[in-house]
DNA sequence: CGTCTTTTTGACCATTTTCAATCAGTGTGG
DNA sequence: CCACACTGATTGAAAATGGTCAAAAAGACG
C-alpha cells in the first residue's frame, strides 16, 4: 500500500472545511484541543488502500481533501461499495474502537487526510464532551445513510436504485462543497456504481443508458452531469438531505 | 399506538442483562449514573409501533427483553428490514441526536425497554465518559452490522443470504441469552426474513425449503431450528461473531 | 367447526446475470 | 504522428435467478 506519504501539515484554524456553510463552528477551546490531537496528515494516490480489513487501525482519520469509498468483499471477490467517503468525513472509527475492521477504504482520487491517534482518543471523551458527542453525531449518521442505501438495494428497483445513488452523491457532494456547477465530477467507473448497487456491470450501463435517455443525467468516462435533480429525486422516492450545520473534528 | 403501559420498575443494579457473560462490568458510579438516568419503563405488545419514522423522539431505550425489529418502507409499501433488535440494544439514538428518526421500530414479541430522559443524555458526555464512550461503540456496532446486511443482500444469492440471516440471529440471540437449547424461537415469519433479504416470500419460502431439505434449519411457525451452525456459516461465508464483553446501558 | 394467518405450490413472467465481443478514449514508446 | 496496449463503456443473445398471480394446504385459535 503506497499510502505513506507524509505531507506537511495544515493548521485546523486554516482548515478549509471550516469555511463551507454545512459545518458547525467551533470554540476556541475546542479548536486548539483538535490541533493537539491531529498527529500529522497523509496523502493517498487514486487506487490506493488506506485501510484494509481485518487491521487493527492504529490511527482515526478525517478526509480532507478527495474522495473515497469503503467496502467489503466476499471470499471469492463480489464486491460490495457501503458508502462513499468525502471531505468532513471521520473515518477508521471502527478499527479505534474495536478489535479490527471489517472493511477497507480506497481512495478514488488523491486523498489528503488528518491523522488521529488512536491512544488519544479516550481524551476526546474525558476532556472534551462537546466533540466526543460529535463522533457518535457522525457515527449515527452513517448508520442512516446505511439505511437508507439498504433499503435501496433491497426494495428498489435497479433504475430507482442508480437514481438515488446518483442525487444521493450529487447532494453530498454538494454539502461537502466540492462541486463544480451542476457538474459532479464523480470520479468513479461504472463498475464502482455496480459494486455499490448491487447489480452486474452490464445492467448497470443499461440503467444508466435509460436514465440517460430520459435526460436526467450524462454520463461520461469518469463524471456525470446531473441534469435533473428534481427528476431524479422523483423516481428514487428518496427525499434528499436536511443536513445543517453538521459536526466535525 | 398502543404501546404506552407504564410498568414497574426495576433497578439497574437487578437488571437481568448484567449477569450475561457477553456484556461487560458496571463500576457502582456508573451503575448509579444510570439508576437516575433511567425514567421508567414501557411494554409494548406484539406488532406495536414502538418507535414511527418521522418522529422526533423524546426518549432513548434500552431494550431489558423482547425482539423487535427496525425498518424502512417506500411510498408505495415496500418494506426494508434493516436490522432485528434484541436484548441489551440501545434504541432510539437517531431521534435523540438528530432532527427525528428515519426509521420505525415494531415490536415481535412483547418487548420491555428502559426508557432514558432525552434531554439528560448530555450529561451523559459531560459526567460519564466511560458511558458515552459505550453509546459510540453501540453506534459502530450497528454500523458494522449493517455492513454486512448490505454486503448480503448486494452480493449474497438468496440461499447465502438466508443462510446467513439465520445464522446471525443465532447468534445474536445466543450472546443476548435468549435461547432454549439449539432452538431460536425466532418470533418472525416468513414474511419478515423476505423484508429483511430483500426478496418476495415466495421465493424465500423456497429458499428456506431448500435449507431445510439439506438439514441445515428446521421452519417452523414462527420459529426455527437450527440444525447446523457450522454448515450455514459455510454457505453463507460469514465469520460469525466474536464479541466479547460489549458495553449497554 | 369456522376463521384467520402463515406456509406451500405451480405456472408463467420479468428482471438481471453471464458470456462474448466490440467500440471508444487515453497514454506510451517508437 | 502512428501502432499498440489498456481501461472503461456498450451491445446482443442466451440462461438463470427471482418475481407475480392465484390458489391450496396447514396450523393456530376462539
Amino acid at each position: 500500500m503506497d499510502k505513506d506519504k507524509k505531507a506537511k501539515r495544515t493548521s485546523c484554524r486554516d482548515c478549509p472545511l471550516r469555511d463551507l456553510s454545512s459545518f458547525r463552528d467551533f470554540s476556541e477551546k475546542e479548536l486548539a484541543f483538535v490541533e493537539d490531537f491531529k498527529t500529522g496528515e497523509l496523502v493517498a494516490d487514486p487506487g490506493a488502500t488506506i485501510l484494509v480489513e481485518g487491521a487493527h487501525s492504529a490511527h482515526l482519520y478525517t478526509v480532507l481533501t478527495g474522495w473515497a469509498f469503503r467496502y467489503k468483499t466476499l471470499a471469492d471477490g463480489r464486491r460490495q461499495i457501503l458508502n462513499f467517503v468525502m471531505p468532513g468525513d471521520l473515518v477508521g472509527l471502527q478499527g479505534t474502537l474495536m478489535e479490527e475492521m471489517q472493511h477497507s477504504i480506497e481512495a478514488l482520487t488523491p486523498v489528503r487526510l488528518c491523522v488521529f491517534e488512536r491512544g488519544k482518543i479516550s481524551k476526546v471523551y474525558t476532556q472534551h464532551p462537546t466533540l466526543a458527542f460529535d463522533i457518535t453525531w457522525m457515527a449515527a449518521r452513517e448508520e442512516r445513510i446505511l439505511d437508507e442505501n439498504l433499503l435501496s438495494v433491497g426494495r428498489r428497483s435497479a433504475f430507482e436504485r442508480a437514481a438515488y445513488l446518483l442525487v444521493y452523491l450529487y447532494q453530498r457532494a454538494q454539502l461537502a462543497g466540492i462541486l463544480s456547477d451542476r457538474k459532479v465530477e464523480i470520479p468513479i467507473t461504472q463498475q464502482h456504481v455496480a459494486d455499490t448497487l448491487g447489480l452486474s456491470t452490464v445492467h448497470t450501463n443499461k440503467t444508466l443508458r435509460k436514465l440517460a435517455d430520459r435526460k436526467l443525467i450524462k454520463w461520461r468516462d469518469r463524471a456525470c452531469d446531473i441534469l435533473d435533480e428534481e427528476g431524479l429525486l422523483a423516481v428514487s422516492g428518496w427525499e434528499g438531505f436536511e443536513e445543517k450545520n453538521r459536526p466535525f473534528i
